[in-house]
DNA sequence: GAGATCATGTAACCAGTTACATGATTCA
DNA sequence: TGAATCATGTAACTGGTTACATGATCTC
Protein backbone atom coordinates (compact mmCIF):
# COMPACT_ATOMS: atom_id res chain seq x y z
CA UNK A 1 0.00 0.00 0.00
CA UNK A 2 2.76 2.44 0.32
CA UNK A 3 3.65 3.67 -3.16
CA UNK A 4 0.03 5.00 -2.96
CA UNK A 5 1.45 7.13 -0.14
CA UNK A 6 4.58 7.46 -1.25
CA UNK A 7 2.61 9.25 -4.90
CA UNK A 8 0.83 11.17 -1.85
CA UNK A 9 3.30 12.34 0.01
CA UNK A 10 4.77 14.10 -3.52
CA UNK A 11 1.32 15.70 -4.33
CA UNK A 12 0.74 17.04 -0.56
CA UNK A 13 3.10 19.08 -1.45
CA UNK A 14 2.13 20.53 -5.68
CA UNK A 15 0.06 19.32 -8.20
CA UNK A 16 2.55 16.54 -10.77
CA UNK A 17 2.25 15.53 -13.91
CA UNK A 18 2.86 11.52 -13.71
CA UNK A 19 5.93 12.22 -16.02
CA UNK A 20 7.24 14.37 -13.18
CA UNK A 21 6.45 12.58 -10.41
CA UNK A 22 8.28 9.49 -11.92
CA UNK A 23 11.42 12.05 -12.04
CA UNK A 24 11.02 12.03 -8.34
CA UNK A 25 11.12 9.11 -8.21
CA UNK A 26 14.49 9.02 -9.20
CA UNK A 27 15.84 11.79 -6.88
CA UNK A 28 14.11 12.86 -4.10
CA UNK A 29 11.67 10.02 -3.05
CA UNK A 30 13.45 7.72 -4.87
CA UNK A 31 16.08 7.15 -2.66
CA UNK A 32 13.74 5.61 0.11
CA UNK A 33 11.26 4.00 -2.74
CA UNK A 34 11.82 2.71 -6.37
CA UNK A 35 9.18 3.02 -8.56
CA UNK A 36 9.50 3.18 -12.67
CA UNK A 37 7.01 5.25 -14.81
CA UNK A 38 4.90 2.37 -15.67
CA UNK A 39 4.35 1.69 -11.91
CA UNK A 40 3.12 5.40 -11.68
CA UNK A 41 0.94 5.64 -13.89
CA UNK A 42 -0.67 2.73 -13.06
CA UNK A 43 -1.48 3.85 -9.68
CA UNK A 44 -2.44 7.12 -10.30
CA UNK A 45 -5.64 5.34 -12.04
CA UNK A 46 -5.91 3.77 -8.85
CA UNK A 47 -6.23 6.62 -6.93
CA UNK A 48 -8.16 8.40 -8.78
CA UNK A 49 -10.56 5.89 -8.98
CA UNK A 50 -10.44 5.95 -5.06
CA UNK A 51 -10.68 9.77 -4.92
CA UNK A 52 -7.82 10.34 -3.41
CA UNK A 53 -6.36 12.20 -6.27
CA UNK A 54 -8.14 14.44 -8.80
CA UNK A 55 -7.03 15.08 -12.17
CA UNK A 56 -6.99 18.32 -14.20
CA UNK A 57 -6.81 17.20 -18.01
CA UNK A 58 -4.85 19.96 -19.92
CA UNK A 59 -5.49 19.62 -24.19
CA UNK A 60 -2.10 19.46 -25.62
CA UNK A 61 -4.08 19.75 -29.15
CA UNK A 62 -2.33 17.04 -31.47
CA UNK A 63 -0.73 14.85 -29.04
CA UNK A 64 -1.66 13.09 -25.42
CA UNK A 65 -3.22 15.18 -23.21
CA UNK A 66 -1.37 16.32 -20.34
CA UNK A 67 -3.13 15.29 -17.34
CA UNK A 68 -2.30 16.96 -14.23
CA UNK A 69 -2.69 15.70 -10.47
CA UNK A 70 -4.30 16.74 -7.59
CA UNK A 71 -4.44 15.53 -3.96
CA UNK A 72 -8.02 15.78 -3.15
CA UNK A 73 -8.98 16.43 0.93
CA UNK A 74 -10.02 12.41 1.30
CA UNK A 75 -6.44 11.65 0.19
CA UNK A 76 -4.89 14.36 2.51
CA UNK A 77 -6.69 12.60 5.13
CA UNK A 78 -6.30 9.57 4.19
CA UNK A 79 -2.26 10.09 4.48
CA UNK A 80 -2.58 11.59 7.80
CA UNK A 81 -4.29 8.71 8.90
CA UNK A 82 -1.91 5.94 7.70
CA UNK A 83 1.05 8.13 8.93
CA UNK A 84 -0.20 7.61 12.35
CA UNK A 85 -0.53 3.33 11.76
CA UNK A 86 2.08 0.60 13.18
CA UNK A 87 4.67 0.45 10.47
CA UNK A 88 6.69 -2.89 9.69
CA UNK A 89 10.45 -2.63 9.00
CA UNK A 90 10.92 -2.94 5.38
CA UNK A 91 12.33 -6.12 4.28
CA UNK A 92 15.63 -5.88 2.88
CA UNK A 93 16.68 -8.03 -0.50
CA UNK A 94 20.23 -7.24 -0.94
CA UNK A 95 22.16 -9.18 -3.92
CA UNK A 96 26.12 -8.75 -2.34
CA UNK A 97 25.45 -10.24 0.83
CA UNK A 98 23.77 -13.13 -0.96
CA UNK A 99 27.08 -13.51 -2.66
CA UNK A 100 29.01 -12.87 0.32
CA UNK A 101 27.41 -15.53 2.56
CA UNK A 102 28.67 -18.18 -0.57
CA UNK A 103 31.45 -16.24 -0.91
CA UNK A 104 34.23 -18.95 0.29
CA UNK A 105 33.06 -20.83 -3.12
CA UNK A 106 35.00 -18.32 -5.08
CA UNK A 107 38.37 -16.70 -5.14
CA UNK A 108 39.39 -13.87 -2.50
CA UNK A 109 39.92 -11.67 -5.72
CA UNK A 110 36.44 -11.94 -6.72
CA UNK A 111 35.06 -10.97 -3.52
CA UNK A 112 37.18 -8.06 -3.45
CA UNK A 113 36.65 -7.11 -6.79
CA UNK A 114 32.31 -7.09 -5.88
CA UNK A 115 33.09 -5.66 -2.52
CA UNK A 116 35.51 -2.82 -4.06
CA UNK A 117 32.99 -2.17 -7.19
CA UNK A 118 30.45 -1.51 -4.08
CA UNK A 119 31.81 0.84 -2.31
CA UNK A 120 32.80 2.57 -5.32
CA UNK A 121 29.12 3.09 -6.18
CA UNK A 122 28.10 3.78 -2.55
CA UNK A 123 30.43 6.92 -2.50
CA UNK A 124 29.47 8.05 -5.63
CA UNK A 125 25.25 8.22 -4.00
CA UNK A 126 26.82 9.71 -0.82
CA UNK A 127 28.92 12.26 -2.70
CA UNK A 128 25.24 13.47 -4.46
CA UNK A 129 23.42 13.58 -1.03
CA UNK A 130 25.75 15.01 0.84
CA UNK A 131 25.99 17.64 -2.00
CA UNK A 132 21.95 18.04 -1.81
CA UNK A 133 22.74 18.46 2.48
CA UNK A 134 24.63 21.24 1.53
CA UNK A 135 21.46 23.37 0.13
CA UNK A 136 19.81 22.87 3.48
CA UNK A 137 20.81 25.38 6.36
CA UNK A 138 22.10 22.81 8.52
CA UNK A 139 20.48 24.34 12.24
CA UNK A 140 17.00 22.36 12.14
CA UNK A 141 15.84 25.49 14.73
CA UNK A 142 15.87 27.09 11.42
CA UNK A 143 14.21 24.87 9.02
CA UNK A 144 10.32 24.76 8.08
CA UNK A 145 8.62 21.72 9.07
CA UNK A 146 8.54 20.33 5.39
CA UNK A 147 12.25 21.39 5.11
CA UNK A 148 13.31 19.74 7.85
CA UNK A 149 11.47 16.40 6.99
CA UNK A 150 13.17 16.43 3.67
CA UNK A 151 16.29 17.03 5.19
CA UNK A 152 15.66 13.91 8.13
CA UNK A 153 14.98 11.48 4.70
CA UNK A 154 17.92 12.74 3.19
CA UNK A 155 20.27 12.47 6.85
CA UNK A 156 18.90 8.70 6.24
CA UNK A 157 20.28 8.39 2.89
CA UNK A 158 23.46 9.88 3.82
CA UNK A 159 23.93 8.05 7.25
CA UNK A 160 23.20 4.44 4.92
CA UNK A 161 26.01 5.32 2.39
CA UNK A 162 28.21 6.10 4.85
CA UNK A 163 27.28 2.76 6.95
CA UNK A 164 28.11 0.82 3.41
CA UNK A 165 31.14 2.35 2.94
CA UNK A 166 32.47 1.16 6.88
CA UNK A 167 31.11 -2.43 6.27
CA UNK A 168 32.45 -2.46 2.68
CA UNK A 169 36.30 -1.78 4.32
CA UNK A 170 35.72 -3.55 6.96
CA UNK A 171 35.16 -6.41 4.65
CA UNK A 172 38.08 -5.93 2.43
CA UNK A 173 40.53 -5.89 5.58
CA UNK A 174 38.69 -8.83 6.93
CA UNK A 175 39.37 -11.12 4.14
CA UNK A 176 42.75 -9.45 3.68
CA UNK A 177 43.96 -10.75 7.45
CA UNK A 178 41.94 -14.21 6.11
CA UNK A 179 44.23 -17.05 6.25
CA UNK A 180 44.47 -18.61 2.70
CA UNK B 1 16.87 -13.96 -10.04
CA UNK B 2 18.61 -13.75 -6.23
CA UNK B 3 16.08 -15.82 -4.56
CA UNK B 4 16.96 -18.90 -6.13
CA UNK B 5 20.61 -18.06 -5.50
CA UNK B 6 19.78 -17.65 -2.04
CA UNK B 7 18.17 -20.61 -1.44
CA UNK B 8 21.22 -22.32 -3.57
CA UNK B 9 23.57 -20.44 -0.87
CA UNK B 10 22.00 -22.92 1.66
CA UNK B 11 21.97 -25.43 -0.41
CA UNK B 12 26.01 -25.13 -0.92
CA UNK B 13 26.23 -25.98 2.74
CA UNK B 14 23.69 -28.99 3.26
CA UNK B 15 20.96 -30.83 2.23
CA UNK B 16 17.45 -29.46 3.23
CA UNK B 17 13.78 -29.93 2.94
CA UNK B 18 11.78 -26.56 2.10
CA UNK B 19 10.41 -26.68 5.29
CA UNK B 20 13.64 -26.34 6.92
CA UNK B 21 14.92 -23.80 4.22
CA UNK B 22 11.85 -21.44 4.89
CA UNK B 23 13.23 -21.86 8.94
CA UNK B 24 16.49 -20.24 7.62
CA UNK B 25 14.74 -17.70 5.86
CA UNK B 26 13.47 -16.46 9.44
CA UNK B 27 16.82 -15.98 11.17
CA UNK B 28 20.52 -16.45 9.28
CA UNK B 29 19.78 -15.77 5.70
CA UNK B 30 16.68 -13.81 6.62
CA UNK B 31 18.18 -10.65 7.90
CA UNK B 32 19.41 -9.74 4.41
CA UNK B 33 16.82 -12.27 2.00
CA UNK B 34 13.22 -12.35 3.07
CA UNK B 35 11.16 -14.83 1.54
CA UNK B 36 7.70 -17.01 2.65
CA UNK B 37 7.63 -20.75 2.68
CA UNK B 38 4.80 -20.38 -0.17
CA UNK B 39 8.16 -18.88 -2.65
CA UNK B 40 10.06 -20.91 -1.22
CA UNK B 41 8.89 -24.23 -2.43
CA UNK B 42 7.37 -22.96 -5.76
CA UNK B 43 11.44 -21.53 -5.99
CA UNK B 44 12.81 -25.17 -5.74
CA UNK B 45 10.64 -26.76 -8.12
CA UNK B 46 11.63 -24.37 -10.74
CA UNK B 47 15.37 -24.97 -9.66
CA UNK B 48 14.39 -28.75 -9.74
CA UNK B 49 13.30 -28.08 -13.33
CA UNK B 50 16.51 -26.14 -14.38
CA UNK B 51 18.86 -28.56 -13.11
CA UNK B 52 20.25 -26.61 -10.34
CA UNK B 53 18.83 -29.31 -7.43
CA UNK B 54 18.22 -32.84 -6.95
CA UNK B 55 15.17 -34.31 -4.53
CA UNK B 56 15.50 -37.41 -2.48
CA UNK B 57 12.37 -38.56 -1.65
CA UNK B 58 11.82 -39.72 1.46
CA UNK B 59 8.13 -41.76 1.68
CA UNK B 60 7.20 -40.83 5.34
CA UNK B 61 4.17 -43.71 5.15
CA UNK B 62 0.75 -41.75 6.03
CA UNK B 63 1.37 -38.38 5.01
CA UNK B 64 3.15 -36.31 2.74
CA UNK B 65 6.26 -37.39 1.43
CA UNK B 66 9.55 -35.50 3.42
CA UNK B 67 11.50 -34.38 0.32
CA UNK B 68 14.96 -33.54 0.54
CA UNK B 69 16.69 -31.07 -1.94
CA UNK B 70 20.79 -31.22 -2.90
CA UNK B 71 22.66 -28.81 -4.81
CA UNK B 72 23.94 -30.37 -8.13
CA UNK B 73 27.18 -29.54 -9.67
CA UNK B 74 25.36 -27.41 -12.33
CA UNK B 75 23.71 -25.52 -9.13
CA UNK B 76 27.02 -25.01 -8.31
CA UNK B 77 28.69 -23.54 -10.88
CA UNK B 78 26.15 -21.48 -11.77
CA UNK B 79 25.97 -20.04 -8.31
CA UNK B 80 29.61 -19.57 -8.63
CA UNK B 81 29.18 -17.70 -11.79
CA UNK B 82 26.78 -15.44 -10.68
CA UNK B 83 28.73 -14.38 -7.69
CA UNK B 84 31.26 -12.97 -10.10
CA UNK B 85 28.63 -10.98 -12.17
CA UNK B 86 27.99 -7.52 -11.94
CA UNK B 87 25.35 -6.21 -9.66
CA UNK B 88 22.65 -3.70 -8.61
CA UNK B 89 22.43 -2.45 -5.37
CA UNK B 90 19.51 -3.05 -3.79
CA UNK B 91 16.01 -1.46 -4.39
CA UNK B 92 14.90 0.27 -1.04
CA UNK B 93 11.05 0.81 0.35
CA UNK B 94 10.80 2.03 3.83
CA UNK B 95 7.71 2.92 5.01
CA UNK B 96 9.12 5.31 7.67
CA UNK B 97 10.67 7.13 5.58
CA UNK B 98 7.83 8.07 3.46
CA UNK B 99 6.13 8.86 7.04
CA UNK B 100 9.14 11.18 7.76
CA UNK B 101 9.16 12.40 4.56
CA UNK B 102 5.35 13.92 5.01
CA UNK B 103 5.35 14.32 8.20
CA UNK B 104 4.83 17.87 8.51
CA UNK B 105 1.05 17.00 8.13
CA UNK B 106 0.83 15.43 11.70
CA UNK B 107 1.78 16.62 14.63
CA UNK B 108 5.13 16.46 16.32
CA UNK B 109 3.98 13.84 18.61
CA UNK B 110 3.05 11.43 16.36
CA UNK B 111 6.51 11.09 14.62
CA UNK B 112 8.19 10.80 17.80
CA UNK B 113 6.30 7.64 18.43
CA UNK B 114 6.60 6.61 15.45
CA UNK B 115 10.77 7.34 15.20
CA UNK B 116 10.36 5.82 19.14
CA UNK B 117 8.64 2.67 18.34
CA UNK B 118 11.21 2.13 14.77
CA UNK B 119 14.14 2.92 17.30
CA UNK B 120 12.71 0.21 19.62
CA UNK B 121 12.13 -2.22 16.92
CA UNK B 122 15.81 -1.66 15.71
CA UNK B 123 17.36 -2.01 19.18
CA UNK B 124 15.78 -5.67 19.51
CA UNK B 125 16.98 -6.80 15.95
CA UNK B 126 20.29 -5.43 17.21
CA UNK B 127 20.72 -7.67 20.26
CA UNK B 128 19.47 -10.82 18.66
CA UNK B 129 22.47 -9.85 16.01
CA UNK B 130 24.97 -9.20 18.46
CA UNK B 131 24.18 -12.32 21.04
CA UNK B 132 24.51 -14.41 17.69
CA UNK B 133 28.37 -12.47 16.91
CA UNK B 134 29.03 -13.73 20.41
CA UNK B 135 29.14 -17.09 19.60
CA UNK B 136 31.75 -16.55 16.56
CA UNK B 137 35.70 -16.32 17.32
CA UNK B 138 36.33 -12.57 16.33
CA UNK B 139 39.82 -12.56 15.00
CA UNK B 140 39.46 -13.41 11.39
CA UNK B 141 42.14 -15.27 11.15
CA UNK B 142 40.86 -17.71 12.81
CA UNK B 143 37.85 -18.37 11.03
CA UNK B 144 37.37 -20.65 8.68
CA UNK B 145 36.46 -19.22 4.99
CA UNK B 146 32.61 -20.00 5.25
CA UNK B 147 32.54 -18.95 8.85
CA UNK B 148 34.41 -15.52 8.03
CA UNK B 149 31.70 -15.26 5.49
CA UNK B 150 28.71 -15.38 7.47
CA UNK B 151 30.38 -13.52 9.82
CA UNK B 152 30.73 -10.50 7.03
CA UNK B 153 26.73 -10.69 6.67
CA UNK B 154 26.16 -10.65 10.35
CA UNK B 155 28.41 -7.54 10.29
CA UNK B 156 26.34 -5.81 7.74
CA UNK B 157 23.17 -6.94 9.97
CA UNK B 158 24.73 -5.34 13.35
CA UNK B 159 26.38 -2.27 10.77
CA UNK B 160 22.93 -1.74 9.72
CA UNK B 161 20.68 -1.94 12.84
CA UNK B 162 23.22 0.81 14.55
CA UNK B 163 22.68 2.98 11.85
CA UNK B 164 18.97 3.13 11.90
CA UNK B 165 19.32 3.84 15.81
CA UNK B 166 21.72 6.58 15.08
CA UNK B 167 19.13 7.93 12.61
CA UNK B 168 16.45 7.48 14.91
CA UNK B 169 18.21 9.53 17.63
CA UNK B 170 19.56 12.00 15.47
CA UNK B 171 16.14 12.37 14.19
CA UNK B 172 14.41 12.33 17.68
CA UNK B 173 17.01 15.24 18.81
CA UNK B 174 16.17 17.45 15.35
CA UNK B 175 12.20 17.31 16.04
CA UNK B 176 13.02 18.27 19.77
CA UNK B 177 15.17 21.55 18.32
CA UNK B 178 12.08 22.43 16.08
CA UNK B 179 10.22 25.31 16.63
CA UNK B 180 6.45 25.09 17.21
C1' DG C 1 -6.74 -33.28 24.89
C1' DA C 2 -4.87 -28.89 23.30
C1' DG C 3 -1.46 -26.23 21.25
C1' DA C 4 3.03 -25.85 19.13
C1' DT C 5 5.97 -27.41 15.64
C1' DC C 6 7.09 -30.28 11.55
C1' DA C 7 6.04 -30.71 6.79
C1' DT C 8 3.74 -30.16 2.56
C1' DG C 9 1.28 -27.71 -0.70
C1' DT C 10 -2.62 -24.72 -3.92
C1' DA C 11 -4.83 -20.40 -5.44
C1' DA C 12 -5.56 -15.75 -5.94
C1' DC C 13 -3.94 -11.49 -5.84
C1' DC C 14 -0.95 -7.53 -5.77
C1' DA C 15 3.36 -5.18 -6.74
C1' DG C 16 7.48 -4.65 -9.44
C1' DT C 17 10.06 -5.34 -13.84
C1' DT C 18 10.85 -5.53 -18.77
C1' DA C 19 9.58 -4.83 -23.30
C1' DC C 20 7.09 -2.36 -26.60
C1' DA C 21 4.88 1.79 -28.51
C1' DT C 22 3.76 6.64 -29.96
C1' DG C 23 4.51 11.38 -30.84
C1' DA C 24 5.85 16.41 -29.68
C1' DT C 25 9.41 19.62 -28.48
C1' DT C 26 14.04 21.30 -27.63
C1' DC C 27 18.81 21.91 -28.44
C1' DA C 28 23.30 21.21 -30.54
C1' DT D 1 18.87 16.09 -38.80
C1' DG D 2 19.52 13.43 -35.00
C1' DA D 3 19.64 12.79 -30.07
C1' DA D 4 17.72 13.98 -25.68
C1' DT D 5 13.90 15.08 -23.04
C1' DC D 6 8.90 15.63 -22.30
C1' DA D 7 4.79 13.01 -21.94
C1' DT D 8 1.68 9.29 -22.27
C1' DG D 9 0.48 4.70 -22.17
C1' DT D 10 -0.36 -1.06 -22.93
C1' DA D 11 0.95 -5.93 -22.27
C1' DA D 12 3.23 -9.71 -20.48
C1' DC D 13 5.71 -11.59 -17.10
C1' DT D 14 7.93 -12.38 -12.66
C1' DG D 15 8.30 -12.09 -7.88
C1' DG D 16 6.17 -11.34 -3.33
C1' DT D 17 2.06 -11.52 -0.18
C1' DT D 18 -2.12 -13.37 1.85
C1' DA D 19 -5.38 -16.76 2.51
C1' DC D 20 -6.59 -21.40 2.64
C1' DA D 21 -5.75 -26.38 3.43
C1' DT D 22 -4.16 -30.95 5.31
C1' DG D 23 -2.25 -34.08 8.52
C1' DA D 24 1.53 -36.07 11.67
C1' DT D 25 4.24 -35.71 15.75
C1' DC D 26 5.74 -33.84 20.04
C1' DT D 27 5.21 -31.70 24.51
C1' DC D 28 2.71 -29.92 28.50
Amino acid sequence: MALAHAVMSLLAHKAYTGYEIAKEFEGSIGYFWQATHQQIYRELKKLEKQGWVSVEVIPQGKTLDKKVYHLTELGRQNLIEWIDQECELGSIREDILVKIFSGYLVSKNILLQQLEKHRRQHMKKLAVYEDIAKKFDHSPEKLLADELCKYMTLRRGIICEQEWIRWCEESIEMLGNMKG
